[in-house]
DNA sequence: TAATTAGTTACACTTACTGTAACAAATTAT
DNA sequence: ATAATTTGTTACAGTAAGTGTAACTAATTA
């Protein structure tokens, strides 16, 4: 899954959880309401559930429940608890030939620029709370 | 190659042109250069001699020479010459299953969240000139 | 005419992604 | 206790995408 397929797949999962608050629910029923395969579900989850955003509960009548209000819950700690690369993920490519040292300071000037951008992102992600989303996309 | 790998390999590829400019190097010597393959840095600047940024001569004594000055090239024009995809590029999932309808609308607001996030990403880029990166990576 | 060089295509190789299933561990209901 | 349920994790075949290199075509010059 690319990083803004998990992102929008996550939130989907959020929201519907929020939407059955606080009764918990289990990947199958999830999985019907997202189109998403249970086995990924669990797997994207359990990112979630290790970030404290999520409790998971086994067992009979378990499943997945939110641990937080939607408007503490910010697009970025959902981003950060699921991503572990980057937007703009840093393989700046191996030095060799002539320039090294050169290529060696544009490697670092990018490296830079690249972890700057990441930060500008994650600031607007910062801004967004799940409760604003789910206001904007179930307005009906 | 990635975004990031194809980008900075592009300003390494066009700092070293402007390092030799006016007279045009062949992607032999760029090669040696930047350590790129030199069959990849003509798929690769071919791209930014059609968007005007670099003029290539085929034949004899021919290659790659910058068209533009250092301090009128943009990060942002570069990254946009050589880059289609875009840093998120906006492949949220297909909808299906129960709730399609709120899955259709929280991907539209994933779709205009990634595109604002591009605009401010590139409109970062559009403040860093190719003369800048050449001036502070190259201050020995 | 021959040599050179950009531009493009092709291809084998590897790597990564995808979707699904299967299993182990934890928990609950009976 | 036992059986059923559910998360969490692993595995795997199948597919897609990326990589590096070579080879070819077209343009240009000596």
């Amino acid at each position: 899954m690319s990083a803004s397929t998990k992102l929008s797949t996550a939130v989907k999962a959020l929201s519907y959880l929020a939407s059955v608050s606080p009764e918990p629910k289990n990947s199958s029923d999830i999985s019907v309401s997202t189109g998403i395969n249970a086995s990924k579900l669990r797997k994207l989850l359990s990112f979630l559930v290790k970030s404290g955003i999520v409790e998971s509960v086994q067992g009979t009548n378990g499943g997945f429940s939110l641990k937080k209000k939607t408007k503490d819950i910010h697009l970025q700690e959902i981003y950060c608890a699921i991503e572990d690369r980057k937007a703009f993920h840093l393989d700046v490519n191996k030095s060799k030939g002539k320039g090294i040292n050169n290529n060696q300071r544009l490697n670092n000037f990018f490296l830079d620029l690249f972890a700057n951008l990441q930060v500008n992102i994650e600031d607007e992600m910062k801004k967004i709370t799940l409760k604003s989303i789910i206001d904007k996309t179930n307005s009906n």
